[in-house]
This record gives structure tokens, sequence and C-alpha cells, in this order.
DNA sequence: CTATACGCTACACTATCTGTAGCACGGCGC
DNA sequence: GCGCCGTGCTACAGATAGTGTAGCGTATAG
């Protein structure tokens, strides 16, 4: 499954529009939360797969593939998954739903 | 479809922290998107689906009802969705993207 | 009474996600 | 060598969510 990912065209950049692009990926389920949850230092999978609530590993996989395609996250040498810089400046514009989120469920 | 929307748990919440749930529910299809096309004005259901390349009515009146549930997008009064004051900020939030987006694939 | 546009829904079909299981590879103790 | 874990990653059946086309009920014109 989830195979056209990232390399020339991603799902809803039809237009050719990079934001609609942008959009698009991060609005599959678990791009944002991995983007989340990798905030902080690098997991492994498995670890990662434990902070996102044990979400099925053929998705993970499949967003963390997506992810890595678009350059935003990326496997290390030794092993767990960490944020390009790339990755850890989209990842600032995550950030502020945090208090967001407080705010408006609190 | 499109049932256990925002009321009380969305899903993703199960740990009860609200940025899960928001990340969840900005993390459906269309849902940024939507948010991101309502950023001017407001417009009606048939202009919304033309703005988002014609998407079928069916999830886009699915994430229309969650997001007015989550009180981030109103239906007014002589018709047309617009962004509520707090709909608002949170677009605030995604704007940032398209510059990104500019520079991510330029 | 048409004609149009609104918000919204039905329904069959397809794509995507879930959950469980398991693979190949690599270290580490024995 | 041997098992024993822990990696990243995949298969596959079943469940869920999205697509695309059609059409409803209401309202506002002409």
């Amino acid at each position: 499954m989830a195979k056209q990912a990232a390399s020339g065209s991603v799902r809803g950049s039809r237009t050719g529009r990079p934001i609609m692009a942008l959009l698009d990926l991060l609005g599959r389920r678990w791009s944002l939360r991995i983007l989340w949850e990798l905030r902080g230092e690098p997991l492994t999978s498995r670890a990662l797969r434990t902070a996102c609530d044990e979400a099925s590993p053929t998705v993970l996989q499949a967003r963390l593939t997506e992810l890595r395609e678009a350059g935003f996250v990326e496997l290390g040498e030794g092993g767990g998954y960490g944020l390009t810089p790339l990755g850890r400046e989209l990842c600032e514009m995550v950030m502020p739903l945090h208090r967001f989120a407080e705010r408006w469920k609190g």
C-alpha cells in the first residue's frame, strides 16, 4: 500500500502548489503525531510506536518512509529516527499548537 | 459516517492530552486544507468544494461538522462557512507553512 | 411554476488503516 | 558455534474512512 509518496507528486499537489502537497502530506494519519513525538531526541521504530499509542507498524512505516522522502525525517546510523534540520524547522511550526490546544480544551 | 467527532473525545485523545486530540483532528484528510481555504473570506459549501479540488462532499461535510463542533468553523446566517475567532487563531499557525512549503519544493 | 443555488445526505466502490504475526539482520552472552 | 533479544521492516485479512455520482429539502428569485 502507500506507494506514490513524495518524489514528484504527493496527492493533492495536482495544482502544483507546494503548500497543497505539504498540507496533504501532513493531513495523513499519524504524520503530525510523528513529527510531534520526534521533537525531542530520536526514537527507535518501536519507541515511536509506543509513543504513538501503539499505532500499527504498517502505517507508521509508511508515514516514516514518506516523511523521509520528503526530507523531514532521517534514520540515524546507529538506528533510531530523528528529525532533519528541515524537519526540525517544520516541527517548530507545530509546537505552538500545544499551547493552543491547552486553551482549546482546557 | 463521521460520528464521534469533537464533543468529548476525538480519536487519538485516549491519553486525554489536548494536543493529541488536536493533532488527530487536523490529521484527517482535508482538515488542514479546509482551514487553509477558509483563511480569506467565508465560502459556500460548493465554493469550498471547488477550492478543495472537487473533493467529495461526503468528507467535506464530515470535516466541516467536526471543525464546527470543535469551534473552529461556523456557518454564517446568510450561508457560507467562515472561521470563528478561535479558528482564525489556529489558521494563523498554519500560514507560516506556506513560505516553508515554497522553500521545501521550490 | 420553473430555475437556480444553498446545505446536506445515500450509496456502491475503492483506498487506506488496523492488528497480529513474522521476516532478515545485527549485536551480545554463552 | 548456539540461542536470545532488539533493530527496521513487511504480509495479510478484516475494519474503517474516503471517493464520486446522484439526489434530497428548502429558499430565493424570475
